[in-house]
Order: structure tokens, then sequence, then C-alpha cells
RNA sequence: CGGGGCGUAGCGCAGCCCGGUAGCGCAUCUGCUUUGGGAGCAGAGGGUCGCAGGUUCAAAUCCUGUCGCCCCGACCA
């Protein structure tokens, strides 16, 4: 048997590019830092989009379309947000190509009038449309998502954690009063908790974060960050009070109940394909990937095996059965009847893809009346009655979810430490990374020189977690509680 | 954008130093035998050697440029 993926002790890059290529989940595009999420990528995408989806409309949310481009003028109306964006905007000077000798070149005379920007964000151009679609209180509050690509011209990317191009949802809110949109902040950021952990199985710390890493623009931004398996984080969503930087900015004002006029206030909250990234770096191993039942395209996977052609249509017989009855659960059960490759290729395939169940059916089965059922995440077999099987599935589904995700939450709690001088948190990263709990004075010139020093940033103030003052780690500076520091992705 | 590594068949690589008919393994195709953990034998197809210039009788090989990928820094979801 060839490996073909790299062991994470050996190299965790590698290995983590690996198990994208293995699994088929996406591959490098002719483009620069762009990638072509393939059909099993893509299936683990929309599975999350569907589930995000629903919690969205749940909360009231309702999905509307805003254009890719924005009018560069928009993006120089709220300056925090133009200081954060600028460096990465591609922009779109030209209309037209012409023929020319080495085949097609810029058309001089199609100059754009208003050059445009590829969105690395909405929030210009959506602010800038709900100017007119609010006058009254009646009119709020605007509940908007969007699923959209944007556009960010990064330095240094990678397949998923950080591309040019992301796929992502947006919401966009505006609400009559700071009460509310906090709230609705804060409602986004618990939707993304519930799914990173009750979907992802990845257990999410959440938090705000400090001034120097805060979304550009925000008054607030709120994020869940997960930890992966070489002890790096992840910040996996964010939920951004907006204040009324953008109302002000863009001018979107209504006359409240008090016959007064007010500016509104706002929230925008995303997520992106990089939770893909997330969800690999989170469960996979060194035999590829591994994914959660909730989100995984194919549930179960049914691998026939036969030696006559008797025993073929016998077997496939029972094998179809399983399926249908499987189906008629809402498990997604992919038949692989496929002649050309022997069963022993088809386990190891479904390993590397990270099908949580596999089902092998023989003759032996089909005469015996049962089923070899295997798990993917403790490799576990054990041969089950026909007429059980299909409660079985149900229930080692759930159990794998639930395994999924203790494992993960047991691996975050050995990784995170709590320190009280600045040698400590030192020694700890380098041993062991990891979440690190430290009391910080608050001031971004102690948060600069840890990160200069250490290479590890705040990755959130927690909103769970002990409130007990103490002294700064670096510089014995009173601090009103611990943050959670990181190296991260 | 700086430092390091790498681009040769779909994938993984050798060949390059020392220029002279482009190779190996896996995968693919055909046939037969196989099928409860990555099948065996026999035959076959597939490459403008990343791209563009240059040196040379002759370039995968030497020179210059350029593009892309990976790792490490500065930027970021």
């Amino acid at each position: 048997m060839a490996k073909k993926i790299t062991s994470r002790d050996n190299d965790y890059s590698q290995w983590y590019l690996d198990i994208i290529k293995e699994a088929g989940l996406a591959e490098h595009s002719p483009v620069r830092g762009c990638m072509v999420i393939k059909p099993t990528g893509f299936a683990l995408w929309e599975n999350m989009r569907d589930v995000l989806d629903r919690m969205f409309k749940e909360t009231g949310h309702q999905n509307a379309y805003f254009p890719l481009f924005i009018p560069k003028s928009f993006l120089s109306k709220e300056a925090q947000h133009v200081e954060g964006f600028a460096k990465e905007c591609a922009v779109i000077t030209h209309s037209r190509l012409i023929n020319s000798e080495d085949g097609v070149d810029v058309d001089p005379s199609s100059k754009l009038e208003e050059e445009l920007i590829v969105r690395p964000t909405s929030e210009t151009i959506i602010w800038d449309t709900y100017r007119n679609w609010v006058q009254s209180h009646r009119d709020l509050p605007i509940l908007i998502n969007q699923w959209a690509n944007v556009v960010r011209w990064e330095m240094r990317t990678r397949l998923f954690l950080r591309t040019m191009e992301f796929l992502w949802q947006e919401g966009h809110t505006a609400h009559a009063t700071k009460e509310e949109a906090v709230q609705e902040t804060e409602q986004m950021l618990e939707v993304y908790r519930t799914f990173a952990e009750e979907y992802m199985a990845m257990p999410v710390i959440t938090g705000v974060k400090t001034e120097s890493e805060r979304f550009a623009g925000a008054v607030e931004t709120y994020c869940i960050e997960a930890l992966m398996q070489d002890g790096k984080a992840l910040q996996a969503g964010t939920s951004h009070f907006l204040g009324q930087n953008f109302a002000k900015a863009f001018d979107v004002k209504f006359q409240d109940k008090d016959n007064t006029v007010k500016h509104v206030w706002a929230t925008s909250w995303g997520v992106s394909t990089r939770l893909i990234g997330g969800l690999i770096m989170t469960h996979s191993d060194d035999d590829g990937l591994v994914l959660p039942p909730k989100i995984a395209p194919v549930q179960v996977a049914i691998v026939p095996i036969w030696k006559s052609d008797d025993d073929q249509q016998a077997v496939l017989d029972y094998a179809k059965g399983v399926q249908k009855e499987l189906q008629s659960k809402g498990i997604r059960t992919k038949l692989d009847a496929r002649d050309q490759y022997k069963p022993g290729w088809k386990f190891a395939q479904y390993e590397v893809e990270g099908v949580p169940l596999r089902i092998a059916v023989g003759p032996r089965d089909v005469q015996n009346n049962k089923a070899e059922i295997a798990r993917r995440d403790t490799r576990s077999k054990e041969i089950v009655e026909r007429d059980s099987l299909v409660g079985k599935v149900e229930s080692l589904l759930d159990e794998i979810q639930n395994n999924l995700y203790d494992t993960a939450k047991e691996r975050m709690a050995t990784r995170t430490s709590t320190v009280s001088t600045y040698e400590e948190f030192k020694e700890i990263l380098d041993s062991k990374g990891g979440f690190i709990y430290a009391h910080w004075d608050g001031t971004a010139e102690t948060e600069t020189k840890v990160k200069e020093e250490t290479k590890a940033t705040i990755r959130c103030i927690p909103l769970h977690s002990d409130n007990e003052p103490g002294k700064c780690m670096v510089t014995g500076k009173p601090s009103a509680r611990k943050v959670l520091f990181a190296r991260a992705y």
C-alpha cells in the first residue's frame, strides 16, 4: 500500500495539503492564490451552507444579493474601513480587450470613468443601498444575509485557510437602537458557536477582539476561536457591532417614535470556506480526512463484495436493500458497485475521504443476514444483524459526531494553559503551544511587544471566563481579567 | 516583497554537475485470471522537460529573464 499522505509529525503543512489533495476537496487554479473547489469539497460547503442558511432564517434573516463590483468612491467613505482594506483590493480599470499579435491586450480606449473595486466585503455597497430603504423606525430592523464570493489580494495564501477569492456569507443588519444591534451581534455569534460545535464538532472559545485585531470599521468584533491539532488557533467566524459608523458614513437615518431623526445601528457577521480548513485540521489523521457525520457529504459508504456472478447479483440486491432503507431514514448513502476496484481499495479510499461509516456486504453476510460496519473515527469494526443495521447506523453516526467533538474538546482542554509570568508564557508557547490565558494590561504596546517577541497574538478577550483581576504578565500593571493568547493561522 | 527549496506523462520522482534518440514507479487503456483490507500476468497509449529569450552543429542539461508552487518572515478571515 502506497502511503500518499505525509504524517502530521513529519510536516504538518504538507499533511494538510496532502489531505486536501487525496480527499479530492480542492486544487490550485491557474490563477495564483485561487483554488478550484472540487465536487467533494463543494458538497461539504453546501452542507455547511444549508445548515447555516436554515439557522439564519430561523433567526429572522432573509437572503439577498448585492453586486460584486463596488464603485471606488464608496470605499473611501468610512475612514477605518478604507484603511483596513485598501491594501488588498482588486481594481477594475478597463472594460474591453482588443486583438493583438500575442493574443489580446487591454483596450486603452475602454478605461472606466470610475474604477470599480471587486468587493473585499460588502458593507459599503450595502449601506449605500440601505440609505434608500430606511426612513422610519417602522422600516427597521433590516435583517439580510448574502452568500457570495469576495476577493482580498493576499500576499501569501493557503488552500481554504486564506485564498484570494473565497466563498462566504455576510450578514448585514440595521437596527433602531444600540441595544438591539448589540443583541443581534451576540445572537449571531451564538449561532456560529452552535454551528461550529454541534455540526462541525469543533469546540470554540467565544470572545471579543482587542482593538488591533478588530474588523476595520467595527466598534466591537466578536469571534469564535478554534484550536487546531498543531496547537495553533484559527479564527473561525466573526460578528461585528458596527455602531453608527457606516450609518454616518452613508447617511442612513430614520425618524424614530419620539419624532427625532437618528442614525441606525449596524452589525455584520460572516463565516467563510476557511471553516473547511479548520474542519480538516480539527479532526483528520494521518490516514486521511475525518468528517463529522452531520456535514459529511456521504455518511455511509456501502462496499459490496463478491466472487462469482451469482454472488454479485445476490450481494448487490442485498446492498441496494440496505441503501434504500438508509436513504428512507434520510441518511446520505453511497453504494459503490464499481467492479474495477477491489474491496480493499475502496476501504482505503473511503478512509482517505473521511466517510464516517462503511458497510461491507459479501456473500457471507447475505447468507447469514448480517453486515460488517466500520467506523472511520475509531477504526473499529463489527458484524451486525441485518434487522438492526439501520438503527445501528443511526446510533453510530450520533456516536461518531459526539466522539469527534469530545476528542477535540479534550485536546483543546489539554492544550490550554494559564500563566502568570511572561517567562512561563514563552516556555509553554514553545513547548506545547495552544491557548494560553494570561493577564494583560490592556495596551496595544504590550500586545505588540508580545507579538513581536513570540509571534503570539491575543485571540480574544473571552466572554465566559473568570473575571479575576490581576497583574499583566509583561508589565505588571493592573489587569481586569485574563485574555486568551495563541499563535494563530 | 525579502530568504530558502522545487517545476520533467494524470500523480510521485530519476536524468542536469560533465550538452548528443526522455526514463522509472503508480495511475490509464486492452485481454485473461481475480474480488472479506490498496490484485496478478501479458501487451499498449501518453511528454513542445513551467514559459520566453540566448549560447551551441546540437539544450531537460549551460546563461538571462519570467510565471507558478511549497517553507520561513512582513499583511490577513
